[in-house]
DNA sequence: GATTTCAAATACAGATGTGTATTTGTATTC
DNA sequence: GAATACAAATACACATCTGTATTTGAAATC
């Protein structure tokens, strides 16, 4: 099996990434309240322990998760950008990548935990606050620049328009995840782009 | 001061209404998950007894206010309905409603947590998605209506519109929340309202 | 290879919650 | 006005989590 032998920061950075990722799973499930420290060490394969000599508290964590999770779309979203590829094909692209994004995987969860949680802890609302800001900036990029290549004026402040996006899509999720089989997931495509053509080619 | 001495009847449905005004408040502020029945108790001036006395669990309790919720919204939009006022009145009326629905009071983020807790209880998801379908079809009723009145054809299925108006609405008041001052409370009405005429009046 | 260092486990002391069973006091019934 | 009924309080037994303090065993250092 070849299992090597680790050294003391391999071994320290193993589990503080099977802390986050079994964070992940588990605040995705259960929710960020209803999660003990104990569940999340326990699922990783620790104990508290191992927990409170990675990280200072339960909200740390969860912070740090959010930041790897948009420091993930952001790369994705780039290499997207840098890809050089057509319009089109950045369009069936960039389609593809949030499906995989919003649908695939429990991500979105976790910022919709994070935002609830934002409402009740000031500090946690300013860190939270300035990480969804670089997310809308990183859309607002996006918009602008695609609609640069289309030759389309925006219809409002990219900025504003992003803002308008992210909640659209971020609402037909969640209302989705909670009623579901209401709206299949096609029909919501069609929705949500219905709604985005509308608003950034109707003038 | 001719405090009145209430019947036993009296006395239990003060209690009751008593636990849920507590509950909404507290379950707001705190979340649900952080919320216990002691809390819940003791916010409204009892003892979790004169809970258990009254409610099956926290759960129970949750699903009652939310119908309470929505019963209200229900009433205030037939209200307008039916006030037979001309349509930009009715307009103006509408835009109040929400403007105190969705900006005035905290029973937004009762929604938003109690679409959080459906995708953990599978009892709960089920009875919450009975209540979204309600208040999706009121909603669709409410634009075919308007767009009956001026003479519009809709872009899309009324009940998927619907979906996609109340998706961007808790949308955007939800990330509007997490970060504040952001997106100004004017700039935020410009938004929606630019998003809605587009996807409505694009055809 | 003995000594030191540190990641993770364990032990501890306390806080808070749960739901049920029982009690209490006031309204209702006779 | 005594008996009854029931809303709400209290008592109980137990479960779970928290954070810190201490211990342990394996890597790093010499």
């Amino acid at each position: 099996m070849a299992r090597k032998r680790l050294t003391r920061e391999e071994s320290r950075d193993q589990t503080r990434q099977r802390l986050l990722e079994a964070a992940a799973v588990v605040i995705a499930k259960k929710g960020l309240a209803a999660t003990s420290v104990e569940d999340i060490a326990a699922h990783a394969g620790y104990t508290r322990g191992a927990f409170y000599s990675n990280f200072k508290s339960k909200t740390d964590l969860f912070i740090e998760l959010l930041k790897h999770d948009h420091a993930d779309i952001q790369q994705g979203l780039q290499e997207i950008l840098d890809s050089k590829l057509s319009i089109g094909d950045m369009q069936k692209q960039l389609a593809k990548f949030y499906v995989q994004a919003y649908c695939g995987d429990n991500s979105y969860v976790l910022w919709a935990e994070a935002r609830l949680h934002a409402m009740r802890d000031a500090r946690f609302r300013t860190r939270l606050s300035a990480l969804l800001l670089e997310k809308r900036d990183m859309c607002a990029y996006f918009i602008e620049k695609f609609c640069d290549l289309m030759g389309k004026t925006l219809p409002a402040p990219a900025s504003d328009l992003a803002f308008g996006t992210m909640a659209l899509i971020d609402g037909v999720r969640f209302f989705n995840d909670s009623m579901p089989n209401e709206l299949p997931d096609q029909r919501a495509q069609q929705l949500l782009s219905a709604m985005f053509s509308a608003t950034f080619f109707s003038s």
